[in-house]
DNA sequence: CTTGACACTGTACACATGTATATTATAGTA
DNA sequence: TACTATAATATACATGTGTACAGTGTCAAG
């Protein structure tokens, strides 16, 4: 940011139609359709205001090629994700807010075979999960005992319990102990629930 | 990934080459930087190539410019976050795979004055936040009453806790029965909690 | 008033670049 | 066998494009 504001308001002007032919249309203009842009007749008029953008450090250029114009101050280049200033312990503690930590949610989930559910009711309350809460499930066919899942009964409803395998039926048990468990004959894992996102006002 | 496979292993190895110079150069490459790059001696033979890849819908191309190439599957168009897949009611409800909703959490939570921190120890368990769970909390200096915030009291220790200002002190009152509530003189406001995330195995 | 920056015009040149045509060779397919 | 797709070479041409040089005008600073 700091680099852009030397720059004069003709040579902002410059800098953003080229940034938005890179990004916008994927590759760089020509002198000549600079030229066109701003109405400079000149190929010289573009020539000096790409020697000036470029000694400013805003734009690299390779001699005698066309188009041949690189961004430096590359947007990919923002962090991503949230700074990440340590811990709160139980009762009080200390924060460590000089640690520069950044954590990326999207990270902490790999893409891949997972999915969000919007939590209803408070049936998994116990689980530290309210309602209105999203659940990252991962899409798997089997579970272990007692592990949280997203199952499918056999009259084609879902739920969200801890998964249960006994004898010769599935309990599927919520975590709130003012509901009773689910007994059911035949069910089918959909996922597991392998993270919980909370969003308040 | 489709319109990828069509394509010959010489057409996805030039396709790559394009890829590349567009993404770690900047700018895309001129027909003849492409055949040397690949020992092709003629222009023609890479414009084969070249209209073979646009006719199978991997690039576009404008004509008479140099260096005009376009990436139609930019990998921007990724689609970011997880997929959105409807809700689960208290007990049993009905999955809607068919919803292609997605959801990103860095959208959830914008950036600016935000930051995260590790929740240790359970004192805030009762309000479904438990040890090892992130909180987001967005920074400001004044909190309402009943508030969940971050604490910083006057020996110089932060805390999560519901935020109560009282008569002549404030009381920080865990979400945890069997813990007390903590009375200070004077107590300075951090933040308020505004998201919670939780990552499971 | 002069100097220097900024923002151009106009012209010219060299070569970078896209495109076309004709031709060859290989390999799989009908 | 003939045919088509693929992958090239070789040559040629028009024009797209970067660059240089010589000027013009404005405006603020010294």
């Amino acid at each position: 940011m700091s680099a852009m504001q030397t720059l004069t308001q003709r040579q902002r002007a410059v800098y953003e139609m080229i940034r938005d032919k890179i990004v916008n249309r994927g590759y760089g203009p020509t002198v000549r359709e600079i030229g066109e842009h701003f109405g400079i007749n000149s190929p010289n008029g573009v020539m000096c205001h790409l020697k000036a953008i470029e000694k400013k450090g805003l734009i690299r250029r390779s001699p005698n090629k066309s188009r041949a114009i690189e961004l430096t101050q590359e947007e990919s280049m923002e962090p991503r994700g949230l700074q990440m200033a340590g811990t709160v312990v139980a009762g009080a503690t200390n924060l460590a807010f000089e640690q520069t930590d950044r954590i990326d949610f999207d990270d902490l989930f790999e893409r891949q075979d997972q999915f969000v559910l919007e939590v209803r009711g408070d049936s998994m309350i116990e689980a530290q999960i309210a309602d209105g809460d999203y659940v990252v499930i991962r899409q798997q066919k089997t579970a272990k005992q007692g592990q949280m899942v997203v199952a499918r009964t056999d009259n084609g409803e879902a739920t969200l319990k801890y998964w249960y395998l006994e004898k010769d039926q599935v309990r599927l048990q919520p975590a709130n102990s003012a509901m009773k468990p689910i007994y059911v004959d035949d069910a089918e894992v959909v996922g597991v629930v392998v993270g919980v996102v909370r969003h308040l006002s």
